[in-house]
DNA sequence: AATTGGCGACTTTTT
DNA sequence: GTCGCCAATT
């Protein structure tokens, strides 16, 4: 290697100089310049909101790397996608700086970093003839999971008893709580699914129907890719092989992993030396997910000696009185947070608590507020609106479209449910694997006159074809499909040929699925458009079993009114739900619904465990704001649609979250503003607003 | 056997 | 406004 080690004595490099105490000891801890022989002991760093985190771990990759890490042999495990990107680019920017004397150091690219279900379904591929997987499986998302979990239902009968047995995204839900906390199932339907613990012996027997049409079909779902990691890395050998294929395992988010995510990494590094978790509990959001905060709490403890830890307690990010009004409302928690979050950047600006009459004059004082900040030079990029549930931002969508006013809106993404693009996707993913089931069930009934019944039976012959000739041609269908039948099966025939070209066979494919859709679908015309949108991410993909994958582990996470992606230079607002808004930060931040039974949402207020999780939701969105943050809080709540048929105006109070004593901690307004004419007593302003008008008006 | 029409139940957050 | 299921119709 012919990078000079640093002596002891020599000045730390560059660019730990720009990192404050904490962070430096928790970029420097345990690197030595040996050229990554000496493997560091296990580390926790607490990293409060905005404590600089990402800029950190970035910094110990980089560190990393400079001090002789082969960066082949770097895990980085992040939350999202997107995430894991923004990571790569920094550590990038950081080794660029530092490779002045040492020029390898700009080539040096992370080859190991994405996701945990992106990242194990690279090493099941990979790994999948040693442990009995057919490398060309498929990945289903949740609602061919749903789908497939239906069938199985269907199959064992338990869709026609008296009784009502859960509906399959119950089913769904309840089996994936029960893989990614490693819970028995007793235990939870006891704590999560009461209302369906009677079923437990006919769910036992459904998962197990469940499980074995996965393998049959070769397919996995997205617990699986976790699952059979974490079983492939339980085995000693394959622990150890796969272990040792990195020296460094960093991972992001460490609050919101759960059981089998923790599970998977000591079976890969069982003394944690070389392992670095980073998180906050107090932005522990994603419970309903399996998350536990137990992860990142009882990390120290799971070595022998306990793991270093660092926390990172100075946030860069927000205003001295936006800080304390979260601060203020997260200390309000049962559990008590790590962590004290101090910030320098003064400012005599509090956060608004503002009250607006109903969802319209929300959306007006939003809009207003925008527009207002862009003239003062505040581009629309740095201002986000955040909510609750993607479907709270309908109103201020509506709102934004009339005036003109771009936007993008992150969470709650359609995109890959609606009907037609769920169709197109099925007929690729029915060609990269015909023992696909869901997909091919899907697929064949896109033809005329085939329908539920023939598309089984046709299922049926291919899987019991030898491998290798499936012979479409041949299948048993009506006379009345025949002929759509012999174009269909020579496609797939020749889409399935291993030197079919990509893209130009998603393009061949599109052509048939669009001679289809007037048929299938009223605004074919509509959903055209969808599809070759679909087509040009295609065209960013090598080939089609990357598309495919890839697009299930990260499918799109944002949407604009106008379909296609928005120009990077274009300039638009950002809307998005809290718990997409994690780890993004904003110069200014609107917070739409902070009324009870919405903050927290009403469906989640059964236990005080999901309680205490939506008010660090609330802690997550108030803490994305650098230099204004405004809670709106409409006096009407308008809710779409509740069990009880009641009215649909529900009139609530401010989140429970902000009680009375909080309220100092806030400005607060009144939108729309009374008229300076009429201030004065609700009354008076009333009485004389229409009258005396009308009476001179009567003779005009 | 496929398709169409109608009725009832449900509607958080996401890899 | 939508999804899933069932009965009547082609």
């Amino acid at each position: 290697m012919n990078s000079p080690a640093p002596a002891a004595c020599a000045p730390a490099p560059a660019y730990l100089d720009r990192l404050n105490a904490a962070q430096r000891e928790a970029v420097e801890y345990g690197v030595r310049g040996n050229a990554g022989r000496d493997i560091p002991g296990p580390l926790l760093v607490i990293a409060g909101a905005g404590s600089g985190k990402t800029n950190t771990l970035a910094h110990r990759v980089a560190h990393l790397i400079a001090n002789g890490a082969d960066p082949g042999r770097i895990l980085l495990l992040t939350f999202s996608r997107r995430a894991a990107d923004e990571m790569g680019r920094r550590v990038q920017r950081i080794l660029a700086q530092v490779a002045v004397d040492t020029p390898w150091l700009a080539q040096a690219t992370l080859q190991w970093s994405g996701t945990f279900h992106g990242i194990g379904a690279r090493l099941l591929r990979e790994y999948a003839g040693r442990i009995g997987l057919d490398p060309a499986f498929t990945i289903h998302d949740r609602e061919d999971s749903a789908d497939l979990m239906n069938l199985a239902r269907h199959e064992a009968g338990l869709s026609t008893r008296n009784k009502r047995f859960p509906l399959k995204g119950t089913c769904l839900a309840i089996y994936s709580a029960a893989v990614n906390t490693r819970a028995p199932l007793a235990e939870v339907l006891q704590t999560t699914f009461p209302w369906c613990a009677e079923w437990e012996a006919e769910l036992k027997t459904l998962f197990r129907a469940y499980v074995q049409a996965k393998q049959a079909q070769q397919v996995l779902d997205y617990d699986d890719l976790l699952l059979y990691w974490a079983h492939m890395v339980a085995e000693p050998a394959l622990g150890a092989e796969i272990g040792g294929l990195f020296q460094h395992v960093l991972v992001d988010e460490y609050q919101d992993t759960n059981h089998l995510q923790a599970e998977i990494l000591l079976a890969m590094k069982p003394d944690g030396r070389g392992l670095t978790v980073v998180g906050d509990d107090a932005q522990s959001i994603y419970a309903f997910r399996g998350a536990t905060i137990r992860n990142i709490l009882d990390f120290p403890a799971r070595f022998e000696p306990p793991a270093h830890r660092v926390t990172l307690e100075q946030n860069y990010r927000s205003t001295r009185p936006i800080l304390d009004a979260a601060n203020a409302v997260i200390a309000q928690a049962a559990e008590r947070y790590s962590k004290d979050l101090w910030s320098l950047r003064e400012s005599t600006a509090r956060p608004q608590l503002v009250s607006v009459r109903d969802d319209a004059d929300q959306s007006a004082f939003v809009v207003e507020r925008v527009l207002a900040r862009r003239e003062q030079g505040i581009k629309l990029k740095q201002q986000a609106v955040l909510f609750r549930a993607a479907s709270h931002s309908a109103r201020l969508e509506m709102e934004l479209t009339r005036r003109n006013i771009p936007f993008v809106k992150f969470g709650g993404l359609k995109f890959l449910e609606a009907a037609h693009v769920k169709d197109m996707l099925a007929v690729l993913r029915w060609v990269e694997n015909l023992r696909d089931r869901v997909s091919g069930f899907r697929v064949v009934q896109l033809l005329v006159g085939i329908g539920p019944k023939t598309a089984g039976k046709v299922l049926d012959h291919v899987v019991a074809a030898p491998e290798g000739c499936e012979l479409l041609a041949e299948q048993p269908v009506p006379e009345a499909a025949r002929a759509d039948w012999q174009a269909f099966s020579t496609l797939i025939e020749h889409l399935r040929r291993p030197d079919a070209p990509w893209p130009a066979s998603f393009e061949l494919a599109c052509r048939w699925y669009e001679g289809q859709m007037p048929r299938l679908y009223d605004d074919a015309v509509v959903r055209q458009g969808d599809i070759q949108q679909l087509g040009r991410i295609a065209a960013t993909y090598p080939s089609r079993q990357r598309f495919l994958t890839e697009l299930t582990l990260d499918p799109p996470s944002a949407t604009s009114d106008e379909a296609g992606v928005p120009l990077l230079d274009e300039d638009y607002l950002i809307l998005s739900t809290m718990h997409s808004a994690k780890g993004q930060e904003w110069n200014s931040v609107s917070v739409l619904n902070v009324v009870d039974g919405c903050v927290p949402s009403d469906i989640a207020t059964r236990s005080s465990a999901e309680i205490e999780e939506e008010r660090r939701l609330l802690y997550v969105a108030m803490t994305r704001a650098k230099d204004h943050l405004e809670l709106l809080v409409p006096q009407r709540f308008y809710v779409s649609q509740q069990q009880g048929m009641g009215d649909r105006h529900v009139y609530a109070g401010r989140t429970r979250f902000i009680p009375n004593r909080l309220l100092p901690q806030f400005e607060q307004v009144s939108w729309p503003e009374p008229p300076p004419e009429f201030r004065g007593t609700p009354q008076s302003r009333q009485a004389a607003l229409d009258l005396a008008a009308k009476m001179r008006g009567m003779w005009d």
